[in-house]
RNA sequence: GCCCCCGUAGCUCAGCAGGAUAGAGCAACGGUUUCCUAAACCGUAGGUCACAUGUUCGAAUCAUGUCGGGGGCGCCA
């Protein structure tokens, strides 16, 4: 809102000074170091070529116009040309009126012009508990949809399950040697490949205390159905529980087993087939995905007869085109980029717009307790879950940490600090400033010296250094929201609210904020910080972290 | 061999759609409480932004290459 009207002043200003833009995104900044002011561009540095100028001289120029504006308290030229702007104290308290009367709204905007974004993340397989990457997908994903509703896009949250395929069946017979192993069988050797964990045998205990022996009545095929369905829907229900536990929530569950039902796998094959990208050879079928991109060309049907993971894959993917998504997000885990490349091949062979797919790649996670990796094994079943480290740390905690890291980096998770009440722990430093404004509104509450309504006039008593620039961080606020819906990275969420908290808990240190000995003085302060504790409370919403009035 | 991610303070990491003097937390050291929540604050110290070349008014940021770390490359999913 002040960068486009900096904008609007800057163009006004080019074009009564009769000179030419060469390049119009020029960058409006908000310089680290103080004494350039609130706001910088280089526009002249960019344009003073075209207008035969030297940087310096172009930007003496629009100076000159510009320093004739209100709303600035001066407009300079620094260093090798830029422009620098110090906004009017009646522009501050302007902006803070306005961060007052949105209340919780602060920061929403149309910006995303209501384009249609499917979010697809967790998407664990069905077969065990959910992991740590996937609590970061869930963590990662949900925010990101909040964001991107807060800034007008309209987003959806689809979790594919994948319960159908060859790891199912693998589960099923899993199951069915806990299930024999409970019924007196000794089993030798338990199969490498097949799964491990506790969870199965609780399984195997869960299906006999309601069937008894009566599954050894079945055919082996019909046991094995009843198992696999049985497996399917504990676990499904397992994963779905973890999630809410983590506040997290999805629009639709797409399931790969209704899908093939519908026949999406042959209609999908017979795309292929029509773009004529398809070939048999050895007893299989191909695409030849080399034609579009990939390294080489992949099998769709094996030999056996039966389709590749591949297969549902596309098909999955034709139905998030035919939905009519503007933007299609994948979060993946760190062992899937070898993917998309067929995958990207298959959607250029059926000419969709590969511009819509974005993939973004979520990095490994180290857990360190007491300053030691934590060993994992997932072929042992020895695992951390998600609901493990939820009861550990907790949802907050959790939560904050797996957002406080770009997703594409490796995520070095400190158990330890995690637990800490104090400073040292991020997550409580922010919620601390929000439970430290609430008591103290509540205290200027009792002493009457809350103010009831929005005064200009007092708010202008808000003109020390630290006041001001909180205001400017505020300010800041969109913009953040804005940029980060955009490159999906909601880590700067995280980062810009703990920014925010520490400039909150400097300023309470060094100032009184309600002092019933200066009434106007402590009014413009507390709606100072009262604006403060919305910001904190939006983003920490935003984060899905509770944002508590007392601690 | 090919692909992806990472390399910034002792440690964990921000900053990267190019901008002015590179930031924060932790750890280290030294301080602050008759005062609205000390779950806090102040101060000191700490850097060849892995390295090289290029692009330009300007590079931690972009490009190319090198080195180092992590992960991935099946008719498994």
């Amino acid at each position: 809102m002040i960068k486009n009207k900096i904008i609007s002043n800057l163009k006004e200003a080019v074009n009564s000074c009769d000179l030419e833009l060469e390049k119009a995104e020029m960058s409006i900044e908000i310089p680290h170091n103080l004494e350039h002011g609130d706001f910088s561009t280089n526009i002249a540095l960019l344009n003073a070529k075209i207008n035969n100028l030297k940087p310096r001289e172009m930007a003496e120029k629009l100076v000159a116009v510009l320093s004739k504006k209100r709303d600035y308290k001066s407009v300079e030229v620094a260093g090798p040309g830029f422009i620098n702007f110090k906004l009017a104290n009646s522009l501050y308290v302007s902006i803070l009126e306005e961060i007052l009367k949105s209340g919780m709204n602060y920061g929403s905007s149309d910006y995303g012009k209501g384009k249609k974004v499917l979010l697809e993340f967790v998407s664990a397989n069905p077969t065990g508990p959910l992991n740590v990457v996937s609590a970061r997908a869930a963590a990662f994903g949900d925010s990101l949809y909040h964001i991107m509703k807060f800034c007008g896009f309209e987003p959806f949250r689809e979790f594919y399950i994948n319960d159908a395929g060859n790891q199912v069946d693998i589960l099923a017979e899993s199951l069915e040697l806990r299930y024999r192993e409970l019924h007196g069988e000794r089993i030798d050797e338990f199969p490498p490949e097949a799964y491990h964990g506790e969870y199965i045998k609780d399984l195997a205990i869960l299906l006999n205390s309601l069937e008894g022996n009566k599954l050894f009545h079945m055919t082996e095929k019909d046991r094995l159905k009843k198992m696999r369905n049985f497996a399917l829907e504990q676990i499904h229900m397992m994963q779905m529980e973890s999630l809410t536990k983590f506040g997290v929530e999805f629009d639709n569950w797409m399931s790969e087993k209704k899908m093939r039902k519908e026949g999406i796998l042959e209609e999908a094959l017979s795309y292929l087939a029509e773009a004529k990208c398809t070939y048999e050879n050895e007893d299989a079928v191909w695409f030849a995905s080399t034609k579009f991109g990939d390294i080489k060309d992949r099998v769709l049907i094996k030999s056996d007869g039966n389709p590749t993971y591949l297969v549902p894959d596309i098909a999955y993917h034709i139905t998030k085109y035919q939905r009519g998504f503007d933007v299609i997000i994948d979060v993946l885990g760190p062992d899937h980029h070898a993917h998309v490349s067929k995958l990207e091949a298959a959607i250029k062979a059926l000419n969709y717009d590969p511009a819509k797919l974005e993939i973004v790649y979520l990095q490994h996670i180290n857990l360190f307790d007491q300053g030691e990796k934590v060993k994992m094994s997932k072929r042992a079943g020895k695992i951390v879950t998600m609901d493990d480290l939820i009861a550990e740390v907790g949802c907050d905690a959790a939560r904050y940490f797996f957002l406080d890291r770009k997703p594409s980096a490796h995520l070095n998770f400190d158990l330890e600090l995690a637990k800490k009440k104090s400073s040292e722990n991020p997550v409580y430093y922010i919620q601390y400033a929000h439970a430290r404004i609430s008591s103290i509104l509540k205290k200027a509450k009792k002493e009457k010296i809350l103010p009831t309504k929005m005064d200009p006039k007092v708010l202008k008593k808000l003109n020390k250094t630290a006041e001001l620039a909180i205001i400017k961080k505020m300010m800041s606020f969109p913009d953040v929201l804005n940029t980060l819906s955009d490159v999906r990275e909601p880590h700067r969420l995280a980062n810009y609210v703990f920014d925010l908290a520490g400039m909150f808990h400097k300023y309470y240190s060094k100032y009184k904020i309600a002092d019933p000995k200066h009434i106007e003085l402590s009014q413009a302060r507390l709606h100072l910080i009262t604006a403060i504790k919305n910001v904190i409370a939006i983003s920490l919403q935003l984060m899905g972290i509770s944002a508590p009035t007392k601690m």
